[in-house]
DNA sequence: TGTATTGCCGAAACCGGTTTCGGAAACAAC
DNA sequence: GTTGTTTCCGAAACCGGTTTCGGCAATACA
């Protein structure tokens, strides 16, 4: 922290490249004769510089390389022409393998605009608020990415108050048609998948379909199990509340769900779950009752993480595009920075089915299950593991 | 890109509070009674400032929650107090779950001194060097975070030449003593790990170990693969050329060496991994072979990937900490920015081995184990896999 | 007591852009 | 031939800091 104010810092410039590495706009007015000012306005495209000299100007920029620097911009015009997001990096099913591709496509939309990323991190939901508190106010971004939206989620109100553009990825407000509604957001139709993966179940055969799904904290859980009720609903097949378990984040929590659904005196032939991590932990629950996937039991994922086509059999899951998901969020956010209206820059976009050996026509009843399940456990110590 | 220079932005401040929201030097210093200057260059710990006057500066400073704006002092000072790092989107084995962590790391080693990340992607070899052109002709950052270091890595010749502050996540240079030796790292020492696997390998009674190693390009694959030797060496067992197999960047291509492997007239009892994808290729291969693996066969990995420990049986391997490797490295970066020798900035810390399964004393011979092999293969249609 | 030095601070220039304002020239209207 | 209007551009202020430079007062030295 302490300078080093004795320290000279005379640099003798090369003596035969007249100008510094960087072309600055002073040089580049009076490489075409003209004052900065004008050169200025031409760049940023003021209406009253004359066509031809916008366009002389243009030219002359891009031949000679001129690129402003965007903090000297910015402490003029407020804006540093950056998006930020910040990460919770203490998330139980924080191993994101999509969140390169994520950056990547955020990366590279902003960089279509001459903007840059900048990302952070925050270890509670106290440290994300003050994070972002932060970043606005030393004004290192322009605008966030709120990924994983909750229903109620602390960071829209905190700025929206501080009147910092945003975009969700993700919707928010579930359950809340009374809040107020004027975000952008873009988001994969959950709800969609989900219920594309109980029709496919249905037409395979099944009628007894259990459901696992993720942290109702997170606002795309409720969409999510809405499409499963949704496609039972189109079936007519009637809603259990005991085929309902939620709250599973992790592969482990999965199991566990997956054991509840299936000690059931009638339990499911056929488990769709919220995410593949949950789905995985359904691998291992069906395994310790020596049920086989695929055949005595179905399963379903959503995510399309890349260990879903390692196990055995394939997961059958919806994937997701985190790399389109993140040009989307950081060009909608872009151009609400330049005054687009917040509630006109909404995408909803689908998960695409993988077909995988997961899943098919149901080999046993519920009630033949059953019977498996329990002799199972009476050979095997008839443990309960619940 | 076209603005609108016809808006009006006359907005009418709040007539109550008399200073907008942020507070400013000026501000600072009015409150003070001192005049800008002094504040600045007491909070920047000039010299020629009293000890007593700094205090007080500093004090209301605090109080009053004055925080400078990083880039109205870049356009003097020239830095921006930024770390950036660029990574490369198009990698076969780019879905690294933990990149999470290492940007945790990376941007709380960062905030504690005030600084951000930035971050980039890149698609090919040569854009990545037009994105760190961009990114210093722009001054986006002070330093950069080089990851996944080549052997030959393009992008240090570019930023030594531009003389650009970086760190390498990695060493660089094998096999090439005479080339320039400035730059700063942080690295774990594979090398060591896989020699600790050989070691352990020994000491269960293994005399025939095999070898997967990664793509050659890379540094690590190449220390990594010294371990091993070493580790041949120590025992004194001899080594065999074809028991060394290099180039598994993915789990199928791990696949592939491990047939390569067990097709060999005296297979390998044991096979050690330069990465944990190409073990669990091993998983994939030695299935085709109807051998368990921790009994006919015993694998480890390296990298401490989630999936090791749900493979069955759990995979043995080294966790390699991503969160103190991205925090290390921005601490080293930002005291390299500073003016610290980079030669001076270099750390190797140590991966971890995690227990499990997949390894133990040999149960067959090498001979014995090409016989079972040859056996199921006869069994099973013959087929040579490769 | 006079002078040189030191300690401490303020005025002003500066960084690289943007934006305001005013004015000259060209054109239109009378 | 004046008198407005436009059109188009330059001069200068401005953004929020940092750094240079000079000067005043207090101290040290002769």
């Amino acid at each position: 922290m302490t300078a080093n104010p004795s320290l000279q810092k005379r640099e003798t410039q090369s003596p035969i490249l007249p100008a510094s590495g960087r072309v600055k706009l002073d040089e580049l007015a009076d490489h075409l004769g003209l004052s900065k000012s004008t050169v200025s306005r031409a760049l940023n495209g003021y209406s009253d510089i004359s066509e031809t000299t916008r366009k002389r100007v243009e030219v002359t920029a891009r031949k000679m390389g001129y690129r402003p620097l965007s903090h000297a911009q910015a402490i003029r015009t407020g804006k540093v022409r950056a998006i930020a997001m910040v990460i919770n990096s203490e998330e139980p099913d924080r191993h994101n393998p999509f969140l390169q591709d994520f950056l990547a496509g955020a990366c590279e939309a902003a960089s279509a605009s001459d903007w840059t990323l900048a990302i952070s991190t925050a270890k509670s939901e106290q440290d994300m608020l003050d994070v972002l508190g932060r970043l606005v106010e030393e004004r290192k971004a322009d605008g966030f990415i709120l990924p994983r939206t909750e229903v109620d989620d602390a960071r829209i109100n905190y700025l929206r108050e501080l009147k910092v553009p945003f975009i969700l990825y993700g919707r928010t407000g579930y359950g809340h048609p009374d809040r107020p509604d004027d975000t952008s957001w873009f988001d994969i139709s959950g709800e969609t998948a989900i219920r594309k993966a109980v029709d496919r179940l249905v037409e395979f055969g099944h009628t007894c379909i259990g459901y696992v799904g993720s942290d109702p904290k997170f606002n795309y859980s409720h969409l999510r199990r809405d499409g499963y009720l949704e496609g039972l609903k189109a079936a007519s097949l009637q809603v259990h509340p005991d085929l309902i378990r939620e709250g599973a984040r992790t592969r482990e929590e999965g199991a566990v769900e997956t054991r509840a659904l299936l000690q059931l005196d009638a339990p499911p032939t056929a488990i769709v779950c919220a995410t593949d991590l949950a789905a995985l932990g359904c691998y291992a629950a069906c395994a310790e009752f020596g049920l086989v996937i695929g055949h005595d039991v179905s399963v379903l994922g959503y995510d399309g993480i890349p260990e879903s086509q390692y196990v055995s059999p394939g997961l059958t899951t919806f994937n997701v595009d985190s790399k389109r998901a993140g040009e989307r969020l950081a060009t909608l956010l872009i151009r609400q920075t330049r005054g687009e209206e917040p509630a006109k820059l909404r995408e909803l976009s689908d998960a695409v089915l993988i077909e995988r050996g997961s899943d098919g026509p149901p080999r046993l009843t519920s009630a033949a299950l059953a019977r498996q399940i329990k002799s199972f456990n009476n050979h095997n110590r008839g443990g309960n593991r619940l």
